[in-house]
DNA sequence: ATCAGTCTATCTATCGATAGATAGAATACG
DNA sequence: CGTATTCTATCTATCGATAGATAGACTGAT
């Protein structure tokens, strides 16, 4: 038997593989079916045979990212372990993080776009905030920050070019 | 004589303001020169006798928003001073920060741009850093943190929103 | 008469999306 | 078994729309 019965196909997600490269560098209108279909050896065609319109396929994206980001922090116990994961996003690809270009074009986004863009940060304000105890204004307002603070210092380390930057915007954050 | 002799003409003016407001809702890549030009109620041919091209327009845009930001920052004395300052342009025009949106898309940006976008965060975190003493690696620590959550404070509440978000994520930021 | 500002018209390039054809693998049937 | 059918993935070709940009004519104020 091969790898167990995956729900996509192997090309599918070589083309998810390179949206969220370009989507990343260049934002959801920077990027295109041809770019796409260039970067893994197909013709544009093809890739709508795999994803029918542009929103479907970066809102699949999205969705993956958010998956794969929330099983890293899956052992997260505290702010510098958060620090760790996003800190990785951005150093080991040198990107932003997807939803954070997603979220500052937010007031432009098809809405199964912008939705998972929202739940990505539905999602992990409300994990975060469960690490500062049982749910209030001061755990939720703590989370917010610390989200905020993360998500900011990754859009300041691209803009300079200098991933220190993170790690310096990023000291003392609990 | 009409207002004190500008620089640029009244038109060139609404230009920029069509054209930031779109950058701030939609990015770089989201906005051409025939939604501007829609916007002030020209052609678009007269958008570029007014700026040449289309980095040209994104550049001026920026460089003004910067030169607005730093006269309102001018009596700045605290951390709370500059929340105020994010606060307004968020709540008051419902966009997020001019940088903050070209800084997510600088990956893919032409030069002239992004380096808009760099100047604006290198000269705010340096006048940041004199709040918190003598030129000093703290100091600096202080201003890149402050700076990336008000940043991500902004696109946190955009993409969620609701401006309550930036109010509590920004809360105690000294 | 000059000159800034606007217009019409047009160019080339690219966009997302669709149609129709084809090759090959998988599946179902007799 | 072998044959017929269906599915998957790709291709070529094309669509209408829109992108940024340019050339040249017109208008109106100084």
């Amino acid at each position: 038997m091969p790898p167990p019965t995956t729900a996509i196909s192997e090309k599918a997600a070589e083309i998810m593989d390179a949206a969220e490269r370009r989507i990343r560098t260049s934002g959801y209108q920077g990027f295109s079916f041809r770019e796409i279909a260039a970067d893994v050896g197909v013709k544009s065609s093809s890739v709508h045979h795999h994803f029918p319109t542009k929103p479907a396929l970066a809102a699949a994206v999205a969705r993956r990212y958010t998956d794969r980001f929330e099983a890293a922090l899956d052992k997260a116990k505290s702010a510098e372990d958060w620090r760790a994961v996003f800190r990785k996003a951005l150093v080991q690809h040198g990107q932003m993080c997807l939803c954070g270009v997603l979220g500052a074009e937010s007031g432009d986004l098809p809405p199964e776009v912008s939705a998972e863009a929202r739940r990505f940060f539905t999602r992990n304000v409300q994990a975060l905030s469960r690490l500062y105890g049982s749910p209030s204004a001061a755990s939720r307002q703590t989370a917010l920050r610390i989200m905020a603070t993360l998500e900011g210092a990754m859009m300041l380390a691209r803009t300079l070019d200098d991933p220190k930057v993170f790690d310096e915007a990023t000291r003392n954050l609990g």
